[in-house]
RNA sequence: GCCGGGGUGGUGGAAUUGGUAGACACAGCAGACUCAAAAUCUGCCGACCGCAAGGUCAUGCGAGUUCGAUUCUCGCCCUCGGCACCA
């Protein structure tokens, strides 16, 4: 462990009797009684209570790394301020928490340090949970579950034999990196410029045969149910729209003959408007005419096991030169029979459409390109409002929709027209017909690796992939192997691959292939509400707490994890297992913490990468330069980028806590930014609120020491008591709309501050003044117990209070301490602020207007000039035109 | 490249429905307290002009709509995230 309790002076007794609250703030006590208090009245245990409503508060769980980081730090906070909140409101509120405790890093600490991944992962967990704990997130820890343990991966399992059998799971070949020198698959994470990361070999595309889940069966609903999510972020509903991404267009058929072979080139085009002006077709290098031509001609074999070696990365394939090679194939233009040529292009993607595309360099700038490149044809066929079209540079109004021209029968009839008459020649030819296409692709779930869920399938020489029969589940993982980086340790381990078939009994061989962790991640939500049921994947506590209320999590789930759960969540509802459609009711996305990146990169051998504690850094006119503390040489600035474990840019938050205490990490975490804003770290800004804290401690104290105070009697109270129980009240329901409607932390802290500024200089020792001081404190206290838990469960008891805050209810701020009989109105000349006059509350236009004219600074602007128009908002401002 | 965000003082950010730009903090400067330091407290703190009163400019850049634009529209620049085997 890496806890090490930082400096921090002890503290000075005597404490007087009457007080409850010692006269100095210190956190690490506090802190420790207040965690002791939740544990001992099993505060945070949540139990199924059908008279209460539900609140199932949920944070993406985390990755067993080792430590925990700022993400996980602002992602938690995040939730257990709502979850508190929620709590206050009078909900049964659930908060769990578990481990996402399949992947990669394991595998990789153990090439690196020789242990075995699951002692890893499992002292990991172990160190942090000590963490999570230490922050004092009211977490329910009796549902704890990690997705290495057998109980719960064997409903990963069941359910996928479930999905065998309804069709959604089943096996089709797919391309992975293949290592040659290690002979092992590497996650495209381990492709580092082509090459395997540990061997720098260069990499090979392979085709091995996967287990798939049919998420594309669902993409209508998918695409539809976003309509219904209206608590989601609008930017996460577009960009799985997107993911989805329904294409209607055209399929058609591009027929050939050669060396007595028939076939159809399939291709499908949203633009078959532009079917006239083909002057080619691409396929990808993967697809059957390219391996024919191949074949046949060794410049293109050479050509397509180029293609072949390169990324599988949509984002490299995107970005790439633009290549490719003729077949000397040539195939039939379905509707004129012109022969048209048949190119490899490395742009074009197998698992897209047909794995081809028809070529109109006249409209679409990426086949401009590769026309002009290899010297092909370029042929206008769409009017675009009469603008003169040249061959000579592409410009981007090209591509847009138009009337059609040198396009024979079709001419001038307009996209849609020209589509629908199009669609009817071609299926009168048969060789086409319109089709909606999908960009969502099926979900490979099979990786060649060690740690991870079994797939539960055994291949018989005899009988095929045969299910493991539900009796014999969970097929376990053996947990002591280690990997070496080279091949998949379950395919070198007979007592787990060697089996009997459950059909035929003969010698079989269990599958080695584990699953893709997010169908660990995909379901744990409902596996929480039905912990420890060994008989079931889930019972009817799952009905009571689903759906999640709240999600929170990284905006970088925003499209795979979230799509992967809403997918799996329906195939749970096809098999009976629940009635809900979607998983999360209400969705934030926080923004991700980001820091600086220093590197070293030496002329030979691996990029070196420095914390940005270790770096003293300063501003070179425009760049940005820093040395490394410890040698004084300098390095690189890389950028401001997430912080991550290989960046070395990860800032420890358990140093703030140690330092600070929790309370402090999670008021700063809060006040920092608006939960959905990517953030930028830095350390200073802490201390702001480390001294909010002892200045809130020390107000509360001072105010103990005066001895009990009564109620305010209202009638009696002076103005500036009054005003200063207005600005109470006021910032009361201010933080009350910033937590449970605006989600805007940082805002309701800001008004806590702003109110604590005034209570400081709020000096009265009157009877009615210290009954006005008591009330604002209470509520102080129980307005920031959502963020700061523990000092306030002190200071609550402090403020005499024999009740925990942690039970009290959220109060509703007193609507008649909010009215004011005058208010202040903007004065402005031509949108330009003049002035500010005070009119009484509820003034009509008649009597600010003279109001505003009569204020010196406002006349000196209107001169005597006539009034043209006068903008009267009610209760805020007045707009003179001249 | 495609998809989705973001860009406001020296810094993080505020301005909630188109209505006072810079709340609240951080850093900095000055002062009080102190033998001294720390801590704490008080004041100042966008740029420019001005002795001042006050004025002008200013929310990435360029246009537009409006009595009024950080907010809406169009174009551009920069930056961050995702792109299917990192989680």
């Amino acid at each position: 462990s890496e806890h090490r309790p930082g400096p921090r002076p002890k503290v000075s007794f005597p404490v007087q009797l009457h007080m409850t609250i010692q006269d100095r703030y210190e956190p690490a006590e506090v802190e420790s009684a207040a965690q002791r208090a939740w544990e001992a009245a099993g505060t945070f245990v949540a139990r199924e209570d059908a008279a209460r409503p539900k609140y199932y508060c949920l944070c993406m769980f985390p990755y067993p790394s080792g430590h925990l980081h700022m993400g996980h730090v602002r992602n938690y906070t995040i939730g257990d301020v709502l979850a508190r909140y929620m709590r206050m409101q009078g909900c049964n509120v659930l908060q769990p928490m578990g481990w996402d405790a399949f992947g990669l890093p394991a595998e990789n600490a153990a090439i690196e340090n020789g242990v075995a991944p699951a002692r890893w992962t499992r002292d990991n967990i172990a160190h942090m949970k000590r963490q999570l704990q230490s922050l004092g997130f009211g977490i329910d820890w009796s549902r704890e579950l990690a997705t290495c343990d057998a109980d719960y991966y064997k409903w990963n399992q069941w359910l996928f034999l479930r999905m065998l059998e309804r069709g959604i799971a089943y096996q089709k070949t797919g391309v992975v990196n293949w290592d040659p020198v290690d002979q092992t698959v590497l996650a495209n994470e381990q492709v580092i410029d082509g090459r395997g990361w540990r061997t720098g070999a260069l990499i090979e595309k392979r085709e091995i045969p996967m287990y798939y889940l049919r998420i594309t069966q669902y993409s209508e609903e998918l695409l539809a149910a976003l309509d219904r999510l209206p608590d989601w972020p609008e930017r996460v509903r577009a960009m799985q729209a997107n993911w989805i991404g329904k294409s209607e267009g055209v399929n058609l058929s591009f027929p050939y003959e050669t060396g007595g072979t028939r076939g159809e080139l399939k291709v499908f085009t949203t633009r078959a408007d532009t079917i006239m002006g083909v002057t080619f077709v691409a396929v990808a290098a993967l697809h059957p005419l390219a391996e024919l031509a191949a074949s046949r001609d060794a410049s293109v074999r050479a050509f397509v096991d180029e293609c072949r070696r390169g990324s599988v990365m949509e984002a490299d394939l995107a970005t790439m030169d633009k290549k490719g090679i003729a077949t000397g194939l040539s195939v039939r233009h379905p509707l004129t029979g012109a022969e048209v040529p048949v190119w490899v292009g490395n742009y074009v993607l197998m698992a897209y459409g047909e794995g081809a595309v028809m070529g109109v360099p006249g409209h679409d700038e990426r086949d401009f390109a590769f026309a002009k490149k290899y010297d092909l044809a370029i042929l206008p066929v769409i009017d675009v409002q009469g603008q003169p079209y040249s061959t000579a540079a592409w410009q981007d109004w090209y591509a847009d929709y138009g009337r059609c021209v040198n396009s024979g029968a079709y001419d001038g009839l307009d996209y849609a027209a020209a589509t629908d008459a199009i669609a009817r020649d071609l299926e009168a030819k048969g060789l086409g017909r319109k089709q909606v296409v999908w960009r969502l692709r099926d979900w490979g779930i099979s990786r060649q690796r060690y740690w991870g869920c079994p797939i539960p399938i055994i291949h018989c020489p005899a009988c095929g992939a045969v299910p493991v029969p539900d009796e014999q589940l969970p097929v376990r993982l053996p947990e002591d192997l280690v990997p070496d980086g080279s091949g998949n340790p379950l395919a070198k381990h007979p007592a787990f691959y060697e089996c009997r078939c459950p059909q035929c009994g003969a010698a079989a061989r269990r599958e080695t292939d584990t699953m893709d962790t997010f169908v660990d991640s995909s379901w744990y939500f409902f596996r929480f509400a039905s912990a420890g049921n060994e008989r079931a994947m889930v019972d009817e506590r799952a009905a009571y707490w689903l759906p999640v209320d709240q999600y929170i999590g990284g905006i970088e789930h925003a499209i795979l994890h979230l799509l992967y759960s809403r997918f799996w969540t329906r195939v749970m509802r096809d098999c009976g297992l629940t009635r809900l459609d979607e998983p999360f009711q209400r969705l934030l996305t926080q923004g991700m913490v980001l820091n600086e990146i220093w590197f070293r990169k030496p002329a030979s051998g691996r990029i070196a990468y420095y914390n940005p504690a270790e770096i003293t850094a300063k501003a070179d006119g425009e760049r940005r330069t820093g040395v490394l503390n410890s040698d004084g040489a300098p390095v690189e600035y890389g950028g401001i980028g997430t912080m991550s474990k290989s960046r070395r840019n990860g800032v420890d938050p358990q140093a703030l806590v140690d330092r600070y205490g929790a309370d402090t990490a999670r008021l700063f975490m809060m006040f920092a930014a608006p939960p959905e804003h990517t953030l930028e770290w830095s350390d200073e800004g802490v201390e702001g609120a480390f001294r909010f804290m002892k200045r809130l401690w020390k107000i509360v104290h001072a105010h103990v020491q005066g001895g009990p105070a009564g109620r305010p009697d209202l009638p009696a109270l002076d103005p500036t008591q009054r005003a200063l129980r207005r600005q109470v009240h006021q910032t009361l329901a201010k933080v009350g709309d910033d937590i449970g409607r605006r989600r805007t932390f940082n805002t309701a802290i800001a008004a806590v501050m702003e109110l604590l500024n005034a209570l400081a200089r709020f000096s009265d020792s009157s009877a009615q003044g210290r009954a006005v001081m008591q009330e604002a404190l209470d509520l102080v206290v129980l307005m920031l117990a959502p963020f700061v838990p523990h000092a306030s469960h002190a200071m609550w008891q402090g403020l005499g209070h024999a009740t925990a805050v942690v039970d009290e209810r959220w109060p509703a701020a007193d609507e008649s301490a909010l009215v004011q009989d005058t208010i202040e109105l903007v004065v402005q000349v031509n949108g330009k602020l003049r002035g500010r006059v005070p009119v009484p509350a509820g003034a009509d236009e008649a009597v600010a207007r003279a109001a505003a004219l009569a204020d010196p600074g406002v006349a000196k602007f209107v001169a005597g000039q006539p009034v043209r128009k006068l903008i009267y908002v009610p209760g805020k401002l007045v707009n003179v035109v001249i």
